[in-house]
RNA sequence: GGUCGCGUAGCUCAGCUGGAUAGAGCAUCUGCCUUCUAAGCAGACGGUCGCAGGUUCGAAUCCUGCCGCGAUCACCA
């Protein structure tokens, strides 16, 4: 990176004035009130060198301005060195990237260990929502981000298609369905599952009623109502392999994955591999009795196995039921060490919702106590949960927002603001429907995706989507500002002649600089946020200097170049920005 | 009750691993479409960074305590 540039150079200085040697440099851009273009902060030193902040900033200063060519000015303020750069570095700078349509992005390198990332792995008994809207886009933001950095990257689920959720649709089909199928009642398999979730719920409820006023207490009533004594007898028999319940269950499960399959291609995402827990959900125990043997976890009279983390401030915890039969913990287990068999990666990130903080904890802690090396390299990406202006989503009240009405939704915003701006009227009927999804799509992610994961999302569904402000619709417009004045330009060469720079022109091309450094740091904190403040803040920029300077009516043909040359690297650098968090961007709008 | 997370403008959020006078958008008000797309730009208004201490040249940021909100503490997943 061009910046690097000064950071080599401040630390050579430093070392042969003072003696004094770092790795690492920081360096920030100067403050908007203050003269200069980066800003070294020196009090850090004062204490090491002792010596007055003042003094090493003026002889620092003094020495980098002597040596290095790239460097106009220098002004010290208390123990801040503000170094002022010369027109040629920042026009090197753009000439070597403003025509590279990659700039930030690398190319995952083959030669690396892969980084596995699992997210969204729903339930098969009903629709995805929006709950897993945040977590499908911050695993395949994350995802590529990564991929940028160099890191090739494998993107997986596990399907939780097996236990006593998935019987209650089943039985209710079976009970209340009359054979409905997708096809004959044009629902989405998904949805026409999910229909006979609610349903089971519905006269399950009835029967806890009924039971109550028999005179049972509320939890024998839950216990002993007949259908979920009925479902549990299905999950026996599923677990026994049943021909007539595994052959309903294959059936109502592809209904799920298909109906899946297209939320997912809605939304744009993928994945490589899938793991299904009807497959998986025995993985595990092998490693419970490897873990007795080690002495990590221990076995108590009735014969559950239990491992002690009180010592880590943690409680007990169960890794293995009485019945020897496994808990959640020790499937998780079992397909960690798995996919580290099955593939060649050594790390996982695990995007999952805020309220397994504690189980995470839990299982990195087990694995890294039974001694796998990789333990230390498990991450939770936790994100909070995004609640509806009424308060949380429930499914079974029906509070839920549903993932496809959602993008629906979305399409017809975008349509209907559009419509009413008068903007696409040149457009064809089938270029205009597909620029309202791509909107809306940009709309609903850019929401969800700006706000930092951990931090809980109020989403009001009708409100809440707006086209102005820090958008997705105001970044898609301006790039696509960006293509039109390129277009306008036509074609032209990088000679930029002597030029003087702009205020505006030197602060967006520092902005610029700054992706490769933004792209590292969202993978590094796991925060695709990051990245979309970025760009929004360069589009503040770039804004800004398209409004004010005239680009194509430039004083000198190099002013123009260099001008149109900015634009070009901008308009890259939000469109990379912007795919880096599963977002596309369009031509023209 | 224990543990974890959050608390920044009326609202929604930034604030990059401690830096200079705290930043946007929405909302309210004022200007700017005959010149590259006004889904835009320029400006005004708006703050005890939950409260109280501490650490130091310097704290929204780190530490401690308290208050408020949320999550979690199952032989559920």
């Amino acid at each position: 990176m061009t910046q690097e540039k000064i950071k080599t150079a401040i630390r050579k200085t430093l070392q042969e004035l003072f003696n004094y040697k770092t790795d690492k440099i920081e360096l920030q851009p100067t403050k908007k009130e203050f003269k200069g273009d980066y800003t070294f902060v020196v009090f850090p030193l004062a204490k090491e060198l002792k010596k007055n902040p003042k003094e090493i900033a003026e002889k620092l200063g003094k020495n980098l301005l002597k040596n290095y060519d790239f460097i106009e000015d220098f002004n010290v303020i208390g123990g801040f060195l503000n170094l002022n750069l010369k027109d040629e570095y920042f026009i090197e700078f753009i000439k070597q990237n403003y025509n590279q349509e990659n700039f930030g992005i690398q190319q995952p390198d083959p030669h690396r260990k892969k980084l596995m990332v699992e997210y969204s792995s729903p339930n098969t008994n009903k629709p995805l929502h929006l709950g897993h809207i945040r977590n499908n886009l911050l695993g395949y933001s994350i995802s590529k981000i990564f991929e940028a950095t160099g890191k090739p990257v494998i993107k997986t689920q596990i399907i939780n298609d097996r236990g006593i959720h998935i019987c209650k649709s089943m039985l209710a089909w079976q009970k209340f369905g009359q054979g409905e199928t997708p096809e004959t009642s044009g629902m989405k398999g998904d949805k026409l599952v999910g229909k006979y979730y609610v349903e089971f719920d519905k006269h399950y409820k009835k029967q806890v009623e009924e039971l109550k006023k028999q005179g049972l207490s509320e939890e024998e009533a839950k216990n002993q109502a007949p259908l979920l004594q009925e479902a549990r007898e299905m999950l026996r028999k599923w677990e026994a392999k049943d021909p007539e319940v595994m052959k309903l269950w294959k059936m109502m499960n592809e209904w799920v994955l298909e109906g899946f399959k297209e939320t997912y291609r809605e939304l744009g995402v993928d994945f490589d591999v899938e793991y299904f827990e009807s497959e998986t959900y025995l993985l595990g125990k092998k490693i419970i009795e490897e873990g007795l043997q080690k002495g990590v976890f221990y076995r108590k009279e009735d014969g559950s196995v239990w491992i002690d983390l009180s010592d880590e401030g943690l409680d007990e915890k169960l890794v293995l039921r009485s019945d020897g039969t496994s808990v959640y913990i020790t499937q998780d287990l079992g397909t960690a060490v798995k996919r580290f068999e099955d593939f060649d990666i050594d790390s996982l990130i695990y995007v999952v919702g805020n309220e397994q903080d504690y189980h995470f904890k839990v299982l990195f802690l087990i694995l890294k106590k039974l001694g796998y090396e990789w333990a230390d390299r498990l991450y939770h990406l936790s994100y909070g949960m995004v609640e509806l202006p009424h308060g949380k989503m429930k499914s079974r009240e029906g509070t839920v927002v549903d993932a496809d009405d959602l993008m629906d939704q979305m399409t017809m915003t975008a349509k209907k603001i559009s419509e009413e701006l008068g903007k696409l009227e040149g457009f064809d009927e089938q270029e205009k429907q597909k620029l309202y999804k791509i909107i809306g799509q940009a709309a609903l992610k850019y929401f969800i995706l700006k706000v930092d994961p951990k931090k809980g999302i109020l989403f009001d569904p009708v409100k809440s989507i707006d086209f102005n402000g820090n958008t997705g619709p105001f970044l898609q417009y301006a790039y696509v500002r960006t293509r039109s004045i390129l277009r306008k330009a036509g074609d032209f060469t990088p000679d930029f002649d002597a030029i003087q720079l702009d205020e505006k022109e030197r602060k967006l091309t520092r902005e610029l600089e700054r992706f490769p450094e933004i792209i590292e740091q969202a993978a590094q904190m796991q925060n695709p946020a990051i990245i979309a403040n970025y760009i929004y803040e360069l589009v503040k920029m770039y804004n800004a200097f398209y409004q004010s300077l005239s680009i194509l009516q430039a004083e000198t043909p190099g002013q123009k170049k260099f001008r149109l040359a900015l634009s070009k690297l901008t308009g890259t650098v939000i469109k990379n920005g912007l795919e880096l968090l599963g977002i596309q961007v369009p031509e023209r709008m």
